[in-house]
RNA sequence: GCCGACGUAGCUCAGUUGGUAGAGCAACGGACUGAAAAUCCGUGUGUCACCUGUUCGAUUCAGGUCGUCGGCA
């Protein structure tokens, strides 16, 4: 490689593919690291776990092209992960990429892991602490949420103010979070962000509603005959049937058919079909706010042509 | 063919003693700072089958038409 393009790839953007499930991310993110030499690194909160595949939609070695690929199978599914974890394991994947002078392109559709990588979260260590997690978790179930609500409403009152009642997840986590560093969850909001080091350039691929609907229930068919069920099974065989991570669209339903909660494999599908719509629906939410994205509509073309658009548009 | 019931939101249904309507599910929208495929919040989107009549006013009452279901033939 000559000195010239190196000296362009240390300038060049980390590209971040974007867009609900379905959408076609990883195609297109395959298709634009062989068009730029580059790598790829899936911001996906649940293709991290290993054995957790089809559901997941996690590219087959055939799917990634010989691309390198990041943030697979990083965890057995009994680990909670997190996303600053993710964070600071895929900026240093990403760090690496440039250093050899390759592309960095991110893929992914998990709001706040891509928020945790690009933007950061406060700065500051991991504040996360097992003990005072567990006797919140314990006083929850004996006093109830209004009580921790009220103990945030005097330690924390702004982030309590904005802070729904049922929110136990939220609720719990800024306790948590004043108790461990003495800190205030709202005050530690305001400080400085922590943005990424390098130029980022955000696209998302974006199709009529209708279309991206029938791309979801075309490809929950498709992960029945892929075997979907066999690797639920193959979960439960391994002692994860009660893991955090088995809460993840397919897995859920797959579980409740197993142990005869849903009564056909049609219903389970439909079940999955209709799941994984409403959570196209959150991750379009989460898009839409973000204005960095540039959207490109992908209509009927394929993979490389919505690469090769992302690329004449820079 | 006759008799009866029914026809209201995408679906299953409620309701209006005549003043243009509401539940559940679905759907849609939103929030999101280290569990995020999680967690939580908000919103009725309607020729009340169609036509005619009575009435100040009909989704509601009457007659007819069409459709669905059931019974009898």
């Amino acid at each position: 490689m000559s000195s010239a393009q190196q000296t362009s790839n240390t300038s060049n953007p980390v590209f971040v593919i974007v867009g609900p499930t379905a959408s076609g991310k990883t195609d297109v993110a395959v298709e634009l690291a062989l068009a730029l030499n580059g790598e790829v690194v899936s911001a996906d909160s649940r293709q991290i776990y290993r054995f957790m595949d089809i559901a997941t939609a996690t590219p087959s070695l055939a799917e990634r092209h010989n691309i390198p690929h990041y943030g697979f199978d990083l965890v057995d599914p009994d680990v909670v992960y997190s996303a600053g974890q993710f964070a600071t394991a895929a900026r240093g994947w990403i760090d690496e990429i440039r250093a050899r002078g390759k592309a960095a392109i991110v893929a992914g559709g998990s709001g706040l892991y891509l928020q945790a990588l690009i933007d950061g979260f406060f700065s500051g260590d991991d504040i996360k602490d097992e003990q005072v997690r567990c006797e919140l978790e314990e006083r929850a179930e004996r006093f109830g949420l209004d009580a921790l609500l009220a103990e945030l409403t005097e330690l924390d009152p702004e982030y309590a103010a904005k802070t729904l009642p049922a929110d136990r997840q939220r609720i719990l986590r800024a306790l948590e979070v004043v108790k461990a560093s003495g800190v205030r969850f709202s005050e530690l909001h305001q400080r400085s962000r922590d943005e990424a080091p390098w130029p980022v350039r955000w696209f998302g691929i974006e199709h009529d509603r209708e279309a991206l609907y029938e791309r979801i229930n075309r490809r929950a068919r498709m992960m029945l005959d892929l075997g979907l069920l066999a690797e639920v099974r193959d979960l439960i065989d391994r002692g994860y049937g009660d893991a955090y991570s088995m809460k993840s669209v397919g897995y859920e339903e797959g579980m409740a058919y197993l142990n005869g909660e849903i009564d056909s494999i049609d219903e389970m599908v439909e079940r999955i079909q209709q799941n994984t719509r409403r959570y196209a629906k959150r991750q379009l939410t989460w898009f839409r706010r973000n204005e960095r994205i540039h959207w490109v509509q992908a209509g009927n073309r394929n993979a490389e042509q919505i690469a090769d658009t992302i690329l004449m548009s820079l």
